[in-house]
DNA sequence: TCGTTGCTTCGTCTACTAACGAAGTATTGC
DNA sequence: GCAATACTTCGTTAGTAGACGAAGCAACGA
């Protein structure tokens, strides 16, 4: 049951499904998660750590940088059902196309630009 | 993403999760729910609206009494897939037996007797 | 039709949550 | 080492959510 609330309290913010489906067409790093949603880094930071919490998420940290990725090993079946889930029911989302575009762009700029964000 | 947010917002709360799995052996009056769940018929009955309006339930009018079950007719795919999401995860979940062992008790009782917390 | 009953809605209070900026932490480069 | 960097955590504030009792509403019974 706690593992289960954990999962739909994940869920149970914009913000934080937008963050999640972002993941889907493969890993980001947190700054380019913040240029895509226009939050604050810690807001940003926040909503990762409870995706992760629920085991939603993996984290790897590359040096400075720390990428995000969709949950794939060892997760539990509750997790996996959930991921399986969200994505289905929101393929044809309009936020989530458009934030899909918006991340093939994101893509192309340089990370330490991106982390401009941490500075201004 | 609204539909998703109202189902996600409706599961994050441990008393509708509760609620939800005690309707899968079958319909329920609302006050058998406030006498499984101990808590004011005001904040079951507010539970249960939002259930009904994430489209996971369903509402039946008998008279005086309102039974609720859980959606089957012209239900969404996104309110489907986390019914079954939910139902599978918390199969085996000690809580959910629990209710389902007192409901078996709450069934056999009046439900005129059931109604006193109305008026005590 | 008028009181009773079963439930919902309203008003209030308390507790949690999302947002931010400031301060802290871990890693890199010099 | 020590400054800079890429986050994370802390502290605060404003808005939301859950709890209750009181009041309102719809259906039945006499």
């Amino acid at each position: 049951m706690r593992n289960l609330l954990a999962i739909t309290k994940a869920l149970s913010d914009e913000s934080r499904v937008r963050a999640l489906m972002a993941l889907q067409d493969g890993e980001l790093c947190l700054c380019q998660i913040i240029d895509l949603m226009g939050l604050a880094p810690s807001t940003i930071s926040k909503h990762m750590t409870l995706l992760l919490q629920a085991g939603l998420v993996e984290r790897r940290k590359e040096g400075r940088w720390h990428f995000y990725r969709l949950a794939r090993n060892g997760v539990p079946a509750e997790a996996k059902g959930a991921l399986k889930w969200v994505v289905h029911s929101l393929r044809d989302e309009a936020v989530v196309q458009s934030d899909s575009e918006k991340l093939s762009r994101i893509r192309e700029k340089d990370l330490e630009a991106l982390c401009a964000c941490y500075r201004s």
